[in-house]
RNA sequence: GCGCCCUUCGUCUAUCGGUUAGGACGCUAGGUUUUCAUCCUGGAAAGAGGGGUUCGACUCCCCUAGGGCGUACCA
């Protein structure tokens, strides 16, 4: 094992965020494409929003996009003394400093520097006050240079630098002792042994902002690595209105996970022109410089068509796994052992039609749904007296068949030429009576699969 | 306002100074076919604009435009 390791840091919102669950498989591929560590670690500083609901959430949509985390995930507030220890040390070396500002002298300074035109960044009175302070409430700022500049080195985008003129002397702890989330991520990603941080690209200014603190404790910085945030498909920052926000929208849609490992992994990283490949692929391929640096937007059909790719190479067994799980998961009913066996035997003629897990269910009515089978809306149109009589001189036909696909097929052409019909116009009402629709699977393959007695008590429910 | 980042077919992308700018989705014209799909074959479709550098730029530099992110005692 390597010494790589990359964590996940959500905020528990209530759900996984389809953009954050991309950086969580990033950091996932990364990880284990280094044969490193993958870490979980909950941001529920903020305990306004905590919820232990919110943070099941999170461990849900994990678990169901198959990104499975090393050691027991970490809570951010359960460190809060060491952060607080930290910012004291900091304190103590003189990397920061106790500001006593108050939050109306604050505003009041912003809205003169605008009013000014100038930058609106807080510069503290107190940076270079005497220790002899009034015993009232402060702040912890650090004491970020004003001179020079600060660059990172960052794997996507490349060397950013930042004149520390315009970096300020940001909070790191409150008035009331609590850490800020500035301080608490270094903090942490530092005992965590964090070699690889990679988020999105909304942090790459907090990266400056926090290599200070970094230096202010004296420690190595970690590897950046600041991924483009994911687009709505009208190129607009990825909201409510755009739908589908949290990966369980798309669990109940139905797409498989690999499905949407596969597309979130190609939404901003390429391996040369492999669109379709397996989760141990993307392991084996992983690479951050391969990360392109432009937002990428959501699409939809591409989505849906590498769903579809996914079921159909999918083995049949696995595939009725991923059956089971989505049916617990939405609370339908339980499959049976006969649906069970009929989705063996008939997978390979269904999955070839379907792009999410529901159409494959959908494409399986004729044997999930139960006998009589009423012709739907479209269907009815090929039930009338002329089709009934065909119909019913073909059951007879059929009463002598041993029910082999070869025999079958040839009685049913036969049949057909005997009636003087195409094929087609045998078939589609076939269709009609074994399973009420006239869309679904070969009807040989069917009539196969369902066995003769079913058949021929369906036909003569459609006689009927 | 200031700072930083981005810009190749409608979309995701390949290209790492020299290509008829490739692939995929979608769209479209056909083929296979008992329906729907699958599958196969073909087609339309791109370097934001303007300056440089260079024998030669999609590729390097600058400017403009457009977009995004940041600029909190939120995370």
């Amino acid at each position: 094992m390597s010494n790589v390791v990359t964590r996940f840091a959500p905020s528990p919102t209530g759900f996984l965020h389809i953009g954050s669950a991309r950086t969580a498989l990033f950091n996932w591929l990364f990880a284990r494409n280094q044969g490193g560590k993958f870490l979980l670690r909950i941001e529920d500083t903020d305990r306004k929003r905590y919820s232990p609901e919110a943070v099941e959430a999170i461990y849900d949509g994990m678990r169901w996009l198959g990104l499975d985390w090393d050691e027991e995930p970490i809570s951010q507030f359960s460190r809060v003394d060491r952060h607080a220890k930290v910012a004291h040390e900091l304190l103590t070396n003189g990397a920061a400093y106790k500001c006593y500002s108050t939050k109306e002298e604050i505003d009041a300074f912003r809205t003169a520097a605008r009013a000014a035109k100038r930058p609106p960044l807080f510069r503290s009175p107190w940076r270079d006050a005497d220790s002899t302070a009034p015993d009232v409430p402060y702040v912890v700022r650090l004491k970020a240079p004003r001179e020079g500049e600060t660059t990172i080195i960052d794997q996507v985008q490349g060397s950013v630098t930042w004149k520390n003129e315009t970096l300020d002397d940001m909070i790191l702890l409150r008035s009331d002792g609590t850490p800020t989330y500035m301080l608490a991520v270094v903090v942490d990603d530092h005992d965590m042994g964090v070699t690889h941080v990679i988020r999105g690209d909304d942090h790459l200014t907090n990266a400056a902002r926090q290599s200070l603190i970094y230096k202010g404790m004296g420690w190595d910085l970690p590897i950046y690595a600041h991924i483009p945030l994911i687009h709505g498909p009208d190129g607009a920052k990825l909201s409510k209105r755009h739908g589908a926000l949290g990966v369980d929208a798309y669990r109940d849609m139905g797409y498989l996970p690999a499905a949407m490992r596969n597309y979130l992994a190609r939404l901003g990283w390429s391996h040369g022109d492999d669109d379709f490949f397996t989760t141990q692929q993307a392991v084996e391929w992983f690479s951050l410089d391969k990360i392109g640096k432009s937002p990428a937007r959501f699409d939809f059909k591409k989505l849906e068509n590498l769903s579809g790719q996914h079921i159909r190479a999918t083995d049949n067994v696995e595939l009725l796994q991923e059956i089971e799980k989505f049916v617990a998961s939405q609370h339908l009913p339980e499959l049976t052992q006969r649906h069970r066996e009929m989705f063996i035997s008939g997978m390979d003629s269904i999955k070839e039609r379907a792009k999410t897990l529901p159409e494959l269910m959908d494409i399986a009515y004729y044997f999930l749904g139960e006998r009589p089978f009423k012709p739907d809306a479209k269907a009815g149109h090929f039930m009338n007296t002329v089709s009934r009589g065909m119909l019913n001189r073909l059951t007879s036909r059929l009463r002598t068949v041993t029910w082999s696909l070869e025999e079958l097929e040839a009685v049913i052409r036969d049949f057909a030429e005997v009636e003087d019909l195409k094929l087609g116009k045998v078939a589609q009402p076939l269709r009609v009576a074994l399973t009420g629709r006239t869309v679904s699977p070969s009807v040989f393959d069917m009539m196969v699969q369902l066995g003769k007695d079913e058949c021929i008590a369906r036909l003569e429910d459609a006689s009927r």
